[in-house]
DNA sequence: AATCATGATGGAATCGTTTCCATGGAGAAG
DNA sequence: CTTCTCCATGGAAACGATTCCATCATGATT
């Protein structure tokens, strides 16, 4: 175990000040001469700069952080490889945590990012505006991918709540009461859910479906909306369903579905997870596939083609939508786009037929 | 955008020295009276303390590094996610990098880790040892997951390379030439991959089969060493292939044996990747599973259970896998064990018949 | 020849924390 | 009452980089 070269052992065994070595290694201004001779040495030691003293010059880490719900969820773990590539190719460091679909894990892992004084932060949120406040008001450059953060419950705004906070405020000892921060200002990198969703519906009514039901799970309200809006009022409200992020929650969700609507003829799966769910649940029932009831799967995931049958599915870039995403976080300018929008495709593989 | 306050900001407020509020909360001695004090002063200024200052103070940063081949192999994965589990509960940030099964690579990520004064890392190593010797000497406490690295090249013991290696050394600027890291002697998680493969072979052998092909990637020679040994000598060298780790490779070696060697009649595939290829190759090929072959592959993995037919498994937990490397890495005790092996377990299903 | 502009250079401050060490006071033991 | 011990406490020195600023040399301009 040998103890690293610092800046001040190659200043010294090249004779020069570390200010100078500091420069010629971060591209300023120095001499040929000495830019020569401070590599030379430098290279000899074999020096590399340690990120602790810049981080705690500059007061930010480097790098940047990755929130996803589930890495199991092959589209997410799809998105982090998207996320970790241009990291890479960027030679940043990313620090990943798992947020199991749970906000107050969420915002645990927003402060521990904080208090590594992460500043760049790539997240599909679970929790709502409120979650995220934290984040957004200590200046965190954040991009959401696949979803924005729901709205916040109103109790919020609950007029107690405020008066709580003005009493602490006169105590001099809280912050001032924080101005609102809208998730909305935040870029983003989505998949067009709404087209996705318009399609695979068109796609099923074209078959002669009538009765056709959303399986969703947390964070799908956009693509539950979507739904809505594409099979257009009135909407049968038993016909959409949501599981609570876990497995079993989706199993649940599907088979309590199916059993409930046996008039349903086709579902559409708001994730992969909830489309193994909607696949076995299905199996159990006896149900087959696409005989008795139709599917299309949202994100097109490996494993769709060895599924009996082979899944129709609404394929997101789920790779590119974090390469996408981390972009956006590095080049943080001020000209930075709202948000991007990358297509869906309609995959149409074996799971889907006419209304029988 | 507020700035957080610092421990000066703390130690003013509640009229204490910075020493006395850096022991007051990381634990050290203090009266009572100041103890309440300080804490509720800094709840009050909800101080956090920087974990910058503290790295640098302690020359290392916290949490710890993962790096495997590849998040959309489901089997790392489970494994991250494991990983991400102990570290979220021990309150530490994780590092994350996938190396997608490329040596150069790891070792790059390695560098990284290293700029970062991370010392704790996980890994699924895809290099052999000389590229894990970086890390070792710099004395990071590694912990090898799933597999461990190959041997090295022998070009490394060439004698031309240790000639210049003894210069440099006379030149006095190279580090001396570093005693062997034997990553023997770095700890692990394994599964039990002699049992497993043992156990796979037996029952297909007990199906009838007598020609079983080993289908493996990058990292998979222990399973392979298992193989030939579970089958037994003389063994059929051709009917032992190996792809390169991306998805595509792994599907050129699945569909290049079954093109080669129709006399095949079962195959082992080595890791989930694997197993997905070989599904595809045969059903590409019209042979018909488990009619034509039979397959058990490395892995059980939600989709597993979904193919058609539902693939027959050795399954590893992969998750606890994660937890358990996690555990040891942050429990770095001299008393640690040399390495956990995991035990395996062969579910069967659908993708084994008896032999044609 | 004197003055000015330019660019290279190094010293020192800084970031926020932990930790070493000296100091001081209180209580115990003599 | 004295001395000794122990503990709480705060000042200051690290940690390793970046960066401000003053200095100095060189070459150009008047």
């Amino acid at each position: 175990m040998e103890k690293r070269a610092t800046i001040k052992d190659v200043a010294e065994a090249a004779g020069v000040g570390v200010a100078t070595v500091s420069r010629v290694l971060s591209g300023g201004s120095a001499s040929p001469r000495t830019r020569e001779r401070v590599l030379a040495v430098a290279a000899q030691l074999d020096y590399r700069p340690s990120a602790l003293g810049r981080n705690l010059r500059q007061r930010r880490t480097g790098g940047m952080g990755l929130l996803v719900p589930d890495l199991t969820d092959t589209f997410h773990a799809q998105l982090a490889e998207g996320v970790l590539a241009c990291a890479r190719s960027a030679g940043e460091p990313v620090l990943i945590g798992s947020t199991a679909g749970d906000p107050e894990q969420e915002a645990e892992l927003i402060g521990m990012l904080l208090e590594q004084s992460v500043d760049r932060l790539i997240a599909v949120p679970t929790g709502d505006e409120d979650t995220w406040a934290p984040a957004l008001r200590a200046g965190m450059t954040v991009v959401f991918a696949d979803r924005l953060p729901a709205r916040p419950s109103p109790e919020d705004d609950d007029p107690a709540a405020v008066a709580v906070n003005d009493l602490r405020v006169l105590d001099g000892l809280s912050p001032a009461r924080p101005a609102p921060v809208r998730a909305l200002d935040v870029p983003s990198v989505v998949a067009d859910d709404r087209a996705g969703i318009r399609t695979a519906v068109r796609y099923l009514r074209g078959l002669g479906h009538k009765r056709i039901a959303f399986l969703g799970g947390p964070g799908h309200d956009r693509r539950a909306a979507a739904f809505g809006e594409a099979v257009g009022p009135p909407v049968d409200e038993d016909l959409v369903v949501f599981g609570t992020g876990s497995r079993d929650s989706a199993y649940a969700a599907a088979s309590g579905l199916f059993q409930s609507r046996p008039d349903l003829s086709a579902v559409v799966a708001a994730g992969n997870v909830l489309g193994e769910a909607a696949v076995l649940a299905a199996r159990e029932l006896d149900l087959r596939v696409p005989r008795d009831v139709s599917l299309v799967m949202y994100d097109d995931v490996p494993w769709a083609e060895l599924c009996a049958p082979p899944l129709t599915v609404i394929a997101q870039p789920g790779r590119d939508m974090g390469y996408r995403a981390a972009e956006l976080v590095l080049r943080s300018g001020p000209r930075r786009p709202r948000s991007v929008v990358l297509p869906t495709e309609l995959i149409i593989r074996g799971s889907c037929g006419p209304r029988r």
